[in-house]
RNA sequence: GGAGGGGUGGCAGAGCGGCCGAAUGCGAAGCUCUUGAAAAGCUUUGGGUGAGAGCCCCGGGGGUUCGAAUCCCUCCCCCUCCGCCA
């Protein structure tokens, strides 16, 4: 959420900004004036309060010099003054829930640097990587679920008969590829200084919603009735929570973690969409970023985080772009996002494969993430950011497509080969 | 799953229903002394909110009371033992 500070002090600012995002003006308004009418009442419940507290006082005192009458009378005006503070109490927490809410539907200010526009359509391509003397021949114009099913490494019938379409089952050489990939990835963050986690993928419901992927996104999640845990739809989930209600020192910043999970998503909105192959699918596997930093370092760790997911895709050989999203696009916590698409010739298509987002203060100031600066003086909140580096269903995808030689066998990326065996490519049966 | 024990400030650890937001110790910061350091002494040292006065926070929620860290209910979490188990 963003800070409501902000709101009292500079409500042009905060309005200017989320109007670049298409946020209703009255919206904004329709907060600032929960706001006042919150404090008024607060204010008003404090007074009450400290009446109480001093009769209280006095009640003893009178007791303690014997005036048993006198204390009977401050009693009963405690008692009164006790009934107003309950129901002013009352007020206050309906006015501070109305004001919660209409500032959680607020979302984060897009930082200065993200571009303006009003949808997907209007996300700029910031750059474009290929690797040297990349052309696509027409035996790298095959799907990747063709490739897969003609080599035996990719069963999508196999994985609908256990759980349902959209759960691949991976064989042989193809599931090798995937752990392959996941120990790559995790290898090359640690040398880059990130600790290795291995979060459990399922969480309460509490966790969930420090995130904000809950309640707004509970058609998006699975949910295990029986004992109320959510499957994590990212390790961002698990990540981010693990700062919940800490207080860190700023010598452990910026704090780089790393994790390979299981990512579950219900893709109840998508229904009916890419419904073929890996492009979108109810389970699959991620390698996640994620960082805590100062604001003052917030920007490089974003860079950083972004460089390390295109160090991967480079490695692995993929022509890849880097998109900026808009304003319009960008997701709600967001406050800078860069998308990474990876070019799947098979398919013809430019796949997303990461995300990387700055989420400036938002996230942490609902999970309550902060930090105590070296300087001194009071807590502060930590700047949160993550990134997918990289998620690997697509990955596939589109290292079986551009890696499929004319013969039908699928090339091993040089990076890859100490994962597999030293084995150089997957022979076509 | 069964039986017990426990959740208090950065940590450890006290706390008859009424100057308790909380003793004490450790840790940390500052100062004095010292060539410097150690030791010693003195001082300071939780968070939230608010312009401030104030108000709130002793695992979470609720209750009793003029007044709750302290009493009652409830939920959560942790520990020990037993059982089961990859």
């Amino acid at each position: 959420m963003i800070d409501i500070r902000l709101v009292r002090t500079d409500f042009d600012s905060v309005l200017s900004a989320l109007r670049r995002r298409g946020v209703d003006p009255g919206e904004v308004r329709r907060l600032a004036a929960l706001d006042a009418a919150a404090s008024d009442l607060v204010r008003r419940r404090d007074e009450a309060r400290a009446a109480v507290k001093a009769l209280s006082r006095e009640v003893a005192a009178a007791q303690r010099s014997g005036e048993g009458e006198l204390s009977e009378q401050l009693r009963v005006q405690s008692r009164e003054k006790g009934v107003e503070a309950g129901l002013l109490e009352k007020e206050a927490e309906a006015a501070a829930e109305a004001r919660r809410e209409a500032l959680l539907r607020l979302p984060n200010l897009p930082s200065s640097e993200a571009p303006d526009g009003a949808g997907p359509d209007d996300n700029p391509v910031v750059r474009t990587w290929r690797p040297e003397n990349c052309s696509y021949a027409p035996w790298q114009r095959v799907p990747h679920w063709d490739v897969g099913r003609d080599l035996g490494i990719l069963d999508l019938e196999s994985g609908a008969k256990l759980s349902g379409s959209m759960f691949p089952l991976y064989r042989g050489a193809g599931a090798r590829l995937l752990r392959a990939l996941t120990n790559f990835a995790l290898d090359d963050h640690l040398r880059g200084g990130f600790e290795e986690i291995r979060p459990p993928t399922m969480v309460k419901t509490a966790t969930m919603v420090s995130t904000g992927h809950l309640p707004k996104f509970s058609e998006e999640a699975y949910h295990v009735e029986r004992d109320d845990l959510w499957a994590i739809p990212t390790a961002e989930v698990p990540l981010t929570s693990l700062g919940r209600e800490e207080v860190l020192d700023e010598g452990q910043l910026p704090m780089r973690l790393t994790a390979a999970t299981s990512c579950f998503r219900r893709e109840a909105g998508a229904a009916g969409r890419d419904t073929r192959g890996l492009l979108r699918v109810h389970e699959f596997d991620k390698v996640e970023v994620l960082a805590y930093a100062t604001p003052s370092q917030a920007g490089d760790v974003h860079a950083e985080l972004l460089a390390r997911a295109e160090g991967l895709l480079a490695a692995l050989g993929l022509e890849y772009r880097v998109v900026d999203l808009c304003t319009g696009d960008l997701g709600s916590s967001s406050a800078r996002t860069f998308d990474l698409e990876a070019y799947a010739p098979g398919t013809d298509r430019w796949l997303e494969v990461s995300s990387v987002s700055w989420f400036s203060d938002y996230q942490a100031r609902r999970a309550n993430i902060r930090y105590r600066p070296s300087r001194g003086g009071p807590p502060a909140f930590v700047h949160t950011l993550n990134g997918s580096a990289l998620a690997w269903p697509r990955i596939w995808a589109a290292l079986v497509e551009v890696n499929r030689n004319a013969d039908g066998s699928v090339k091993v990326p040089d990076c890859l080969r100490g994962y597999m065996g030293g084995q150089e490519a997957i022979p076509a049966p």
